[in-house]
RNA sequence: GCCGGGGUAGCUCAGAGGUAGAGCGCGGCCCUGAAAAGGCCGGCGUCGGCGGUUCGAUUCCGUCCCCCGGCA
């Protein structure tokens, strides 16, 4: 049995209420928020990664536009960031509730990355200039010499996976496959409590159509047209689910019902594959409803009385 | 009503006398520093209905129904 301070992560897909739920759990266990999301740690691009949708009132939430527009971030970046923040909440004796959108984030998070050379941007540079000079296979077949273990675990199209295990290999000057064997770094001193949310799919899928329609009413694309006079079309952030589509309408290469369109569709496609990811993180207890359902609340809330004796005690609130 | 074009997967469409395919969609899945990224797998079907010819028809013939143009 592991012991430690208790640590709440609620995740789900895009769209299942999973802020809704962290607030009502922040607010009668005495939390802190904690976001993992790829999109949320930048700054500026507020309505579109979903920062102004939910509620926070008096609670506090870390994590959130960290960084500037130009600025590039890592999973390990985050890994670094969020065990900090985690440790700080802890000090203060609050519990934390981390709420999980980005898979990958979340196992950095929690079960930690092996040490590898971390990105170059030189070297990738080079790397896709290969690419684009002799074709995306040269760069599998080159990845085949230097590291077979990987090269068969990677498909020749996946271009973006086999740059970053060259990046390894020619940073390292070993094989990718030989540095995982130093294990990750997890996360130690934490009881981790995870809880998902899953609901049903057609429901998932038309409160996806329904909180596009919400950004957009609360000024998406102002926000947008006001992004592009500060920032070049290039920056990162507007390469994301959405940006993207309303770039590409300010751009007059959509209508803007195309753009919205594609946006919908878009996101159902990536909530099945946060589904994806997140049906096999392990020792999930899942409720099937959406997080500002009160009848899950309440679940939940039952659920962690039955782990946490001395959370539910004092939260008669 | 007549002439022409067309009815094949959820959508757009290709195809051929031996019970059918593509793209998208949809579903499943993968993932160790750009992950809201990228990739892999799966055809999910009364080939409009009914007759006929044929060993065999979704394909050929007849007929009916429906859609789109043009002429009335």
């Amino acid at each position: 049995m592991r012991t430690g301070h208790p640590l709440l992560v609620i995740l789900g897909p895009t769209a299942s209420g999973k802020s809704a739920l962290a607030i009502r759990l922040a607010e009668r266990l005495a939390g802190e928020i904690l976001a993992c999301d790829s999109t949320q740690v930048y700054r500026d691009f507020d309505i579109g990664t979903g920062k102004d949708i939910a509620e926070y009132r008096g609670t506090s939430q870390h994590l959130v536009g960290l960084i500037g527009a130009l600025e590039g971030f890592t999973a390990g970046d985050y890994k670094e960031h969020a065990r900090r923040v985690l440790a700080q909440v802890t000090a203060r004796g609050h519990l934390p509730i981390v709420t999980a959108g980005s898979g990958l984030y979340l196992r950095a998070f929690l079960e930690g990355l092996s040490p590898l050379p971390r990105r170059s941007p030189e070297l990738r540079a080079r790397l896709v200039q290969c690419a684009g000079e002799r074709g995306g296979a040269y760069l599998h077949r080159m990845l085949a010499r230097l590291d077979a273990t990987s090269a068969r675990a990677i498909a020749p199209r996946d271009v973006p996976k086999i740059v970053r295990a060259l990046e390894v290999y020619f940073q390292a000057r070993r094989p990718r496959s030989e540095l995982f064997a130093a294990g990750r770094d997890a996360l130690e001193g934490y009881v981790v409590i995870k809880l998902g949310l899953l609901p049903p799919r057609p429901d998932l899928y038309r409160r996806i159509d329904e909180r596009v329609e919400q950004m957009l009413a609360a000024g998406w694309l102002d926000e947008v047209r006001r992004l592009l006079q500060r920032f070049p079309p290039t920056a990162k952030p507007f390469g994301f689910l959405g940006y993207r589509q309303l770039v590409a309408h300010l751009r007059g290469e959509l209508t803007f019902t195309e753009a919205v369109k594609r946006i919908k569709h878009e996101t159902r496609q990536f909530a099945k594959r946060q589904i994806t990811w997140f049906r096999k993180e392990p020792d999930v207890r899942w409720f099937a409803g959406f997080g500002d359902d009160p009848a899950i609340q309440r679940e939940v809330l039952a659920y962690i009385g039955e782990l946490l004796p001395a959370a539910s005690a004092n939260s008669s609130a």
